[in-house]
DNA sequence: TTAAAATGTAGACAGTGTCAACAGTTTTCT
DNA sequence: AGAAAACTGTTGACACTGTCTACATTTTAA
């Protein structure tokens, strides 16, 4: 878990996520980065090909970090008939967590003009956390969510009224709004895919 | 309709959104458009008390836009009894379809760090944009949708549902990700609000 | 007519990403 | 062990950026 900061590279990734999460993604500059990890301003360009690189491995991190805290929030409901759905909803919440837990990494993953997308490790990360998204969707269907649905398209739709409520809320933009609270809101976004009764009972 | 372009400042924001169709948000620095405007590098701070003010004004016409686009859509779907429910469906393939035709003012509207939100004309018009949802799902409440439900919530969770289908077709997220269209993708997040057949009996 | 406001120019400043030239250090190969 | 190569870092430069100040010109108002 300790990442190995005698890697100079890992050293400048643990860097520059401690300066996204406190300046945002526009204090997140090259040499800020270089500055904070003590090394000279060309330095980080011997380990990242550009900036562009740099943020994308960041965010690379983030999708890593976001799979992760969606599987454990899946796996901590407990068992039952419902089960897929109430994991479903659980990690829908994990979801939206981690964009307000950390706003700044979670904006940067979206951000495709500030990435290099062909950096390794980025569209694969990605990929596998969609991928994990994909896999409870199709479990959740087993289990009598919208058998009807095209998974992939399913999964799309669920992704996307997630991440709009991460999204807005995180920018401050349904607070100010709307005067409910984000747990009412990502719950009626959810409710029109898996049973209200299901969410009441929910332990939160 | 036509702008008024010997007003130095209303030239200034054309040229800033043309720029922006052309170059992304990235290509939209102060210099530049005071190239493309004619003028010399200096001169738009005269109008603009920085750059993020002008972004501000230019993510403020995005908003009126949106609002008069989502009016219109929503106009012209033909009466009925459930019309109220289509309309809504209208506005919202209408929030989509500026989204991806215009990819950079979209993007520009919903990057707060961009902006200077005190700029008169932003948080106004994007509040009289957020206004006119809520209108509309008033009257679609008192049609029929989920009327136990409080209508700021539900509008907050509508906004959030088609905005993360916005957000993530026109990065290219979804595309890439799930083969369906983004019309199966809208419809699959918006059936669990609207019924299905209703969306069957669509124009398009 | 005169004062003031509006509008534009030119130069400077600090900041940025990126590149090239150079210098140690470490690793690898023969 | 010795030579070659790769790795890692420094330094200075370049073009670009937003913003500020000083100064000019034009337009507007009293």
């Amino acid at each position: 878990m300790a990442s190995d900061l005698s890697d100079p590279a890992e050293h400048l990734v643990q860097t520059a996520l401690g300066l996204l999460a406190e300046s945002g993604i526009e204090g997140l500059s090259l040499r800020e980065i270089a500055r904070r990890a003590g090394v000279s301003h060309g330095a980080p360009l011997r380990h990242f090909p550009s900036l562009a690189a740099l943020r994308a491995e960041v965010a690379g991190r983030g999708f890593q970090l976001l799979a992760e805290s969606m599987d454990k929030a899946a796996a901590q409901v407990p068992g039952g008939s419902s089960s897929p759905l109430l994991r479903l909803a659980g990690a829908a919440h994990a979801y939206v967590e981690q964009a307000v837990a950390n706003p700044g990494l979670f904006a940067l993953m979206f951000r495709p003009e500030l990435l290099d997308r062909a950096h390794p490790g980025f569209a694969q990360h990605a990929d596998a956390a969609f991928d994990k998204l994909l896999h409870q969707v199709r479990v959740a269907q087993d289990a009598g969510l919208e058998p009807e649905c095209d998974t992939r398209a399913l999964a799309a739709a669920l992704w996307s009224l997630v991440h709009g409520v991460a999204t807005l809320w995180s920018q401050g933009a349904l607070g100010a709004v709307s005067g409910a609270s984000l747990e009412t809101i990502l719950d009626t976004a959810l409710a029109g895919f898996i049973p209200i009764h299901a969410l009441e009972g929910d332990d939160r």
